[in-house]
RNA sequence: GGUCCCAUCGUCUAGCCCGGUCGAGGACGUAGCCCUCUCAAGGCUAAAACACGGGUUCGAAUCCCGUUGGGACCGCCA
């Protein structure tokens, strides 16, 4: 049975690189139908908030990765480190350190400005009596030899015993260090396959002699290549939005973000859009990339895009209501009604990448009057338009069947009649109603807009001029 | 600085493991054309890459070595 994990630590919310982690994971789970177990890493006290905690379940929960295990959270599990950290010591596989974090600190600069590996000298090692004095406990790594861990991503990875750090796994306050609770929690929690971001793989090695030294065999690695910004550095803050609920917040479908991160790193050959069903069916690890991956927002605005146009409208509808209500479109609790709503998003759908411009464009459907946007009133809006704006105003007021194949027999018996050119009569007609210069088809919008609504706002431009 | 990882269009990538079918394919973006009441969408076309240098081989994007470049890690952070 495959049992996966994802681990973050609540030091700020979930972003791009951790949820493709949690994706990941969650895939390899799903395909081979083992349990996906999320872990709240908080040992870290001063950094970890409840806050954060609360916005990594909201943000996993928004994309569709369901847990079947957990939240665990170590700083509820802290007697287990602390009694196999005990073990350990006792057995003689580590040893209590009494360099204080200043001592380290000061030889670390020492060390750093001879140019010598900042590494810890190993002095508390062969101490074997007691002392009185705070300790902290520090793992032994074997003095020589090499260790390999088989990664199913990078292959096979060595590294020298001799480059290795003896770690302090319990801190000299009692509380466990971070690669000594991943290696006890993912024995005890039998996890079979660490899937994790590759700035791990420098720790797998100390884990690993962990495993060992406590007698248990070590799960399955694959360390899957970094998420880089633009510039090509780790992908933080100063490039803009990375928390991915703030995606959401912009519009974005959680279909189209999980599209977009599982083709981050990982390929089927050509496809570009999957169905969450045939990501499952289609995921692995052999297929996973081993080259780092920049964050491409353009692309993801296309998926987007694409996601859009495969939602059918009654799900834009309930999708796009928060969004209405944000933009004061629509008031908390009021409703619009779901055939014209309907039709309404399907005139828009492709024009739209995001929610939030769905909503915005649904602006001139929804409310009584719209702000003209002045560039396109000086251009539109003239003494010689507004003639023709007055005549086709009374041609829709007689119409009966405020339908789109009659709007558009007035326009083009109108455009016939006075050999115009239709652009010369939709155009500004379009700017009223609209606003803007930029709509679906003038008469599909008349019609959705309404007979009323149309008429008023015409005869609001035609009166003040 | 040390250790480890990586290297195909600007970007995501296919191909690489199992050399020849690659005069390197797809997608985003960009440019142009078509469609057209505007804007999109759609269709068509274009520019755009095997980092470099050595091997191995009849033949290398594919295998080996080196160089360069990028990234990660070197904490009583995770």
């Amino acid at each position: 049975m495959v049992r996966v994990r994802f681990a973050p630590s609540p030091t700020g919310h979930l972003h791009i690189g951790g949820a493709r982690t949690a994706l990941f994971n969650w895939l390899f789970a799903r395909h081979h139908k083992g349990k996906f177990i999320l872990r709240i890493e908080d040992t870290d006290r001063s950094r970890s908030t409840e806050e954060y905690i609360e916005s990594i379940i909201e943000a996993l929960k928004w994309l569709g990765l369901d847990c079947d295990e957990g939240p665990y959270r170590q700083t509820e599990r802290m007697e287990i480190y602390k009694a196999y950290a005990y073990r350990l010591l006792q057995e003689g596989k580590a040893y209590r350190c009494y360099c204080t974090p200043q001592e380290l600190e000061a030889r670390r600069q020492q060390a750093m400005k001879e140019g010598k590996p900042p590494r810890y000298d190993r002095r508390c090692r062969s101490i074997s009596e007691k002392l009185d004095k705070p300790f902290a406990i520090r793992f032994k790594i074997p003095l020589e030899g090499e260790s390999t861990v088989q990664d199913l991503v990078k292959g096979p990875v060595t590294f020298k015993n001799s480059e290795l750090e003896d770690l302090i796994i319990l801190r000299s306050d009692g509380t466990p260090t971070y690669n000594f609770c991943v290696v006890v929690d993912d024995f005890d929690m039998k996890i079979t396959h660490v899937i994790r971001g590759e700035d791990h793989l420098n720790n797998t090695p100390k884990q690993i002699h962990i495993y060992h030294a406590l007698g248990i065999e070590p799960p399955q690695f694959a360390h899957i290549p970094m998420i880089l910004g633009p510039d090509r550095s780790r992908l933080s803050k100063r490039h803009g939005a990375t928390s991915v609920l703030s995606y959401r917040d912009e519009g974005y479908l959680s279909d189209a973000m999980v599209n977009f991160l599982a083709r981050l790193g990982w390929s089927y050959g050509d496809q570009e859009i999957f169905t969450k069903d045939e990501l499952i069916k289609y995921f692995n690890l052999q297929q996973v990339g081993k080259a780092n991956a920049i964050f491409n927002a353009e692309k993801l605005l296309w998926l987007n895009s694409e996601y859009i146009k495969l939602t059918s409208e009654e799900k834009l509808l309930e999708l796009v209501i928060p969004f209405l209500i944000q933009e004061g479109y629509l008031k908390e609790g009021e409703t619009l009604d779901l055939a014209w709503a309907c039709k309404a998003i399907k005139s828009l759908k492709e024009r739209c990448r995001t929610l939030k411009e769905l909503a915005h464009a649904m602006r001139y459907y929804i409310l009584d009057y719209v702000d003209i946007d002045p560039k396109s009133k000086e251009k539109y809006i003239t003494e010689k338009t507004i003639p023709l704006l007055r005549e086709i105003t009374e041609k829709l007021e007689a119409l009966e069947e405020f339908t789109q194949d009659k709007i558009e027999k007035i326009f083009m018996d109108m455009v016939n009649e006075k050999g115009l050119k239709l652009g010369q009569i939709a155009q500004p007609v379009r700017v009223v109603i609209t606003g803007s210069t930029v709509s679906p088809g003038i008469y599909e919008v008349l019609e959705i807009v309404g007979k009323e609504k149309t008429l008023k706002r015409l005869r609001r431009v035609i009166h003040a001029s």
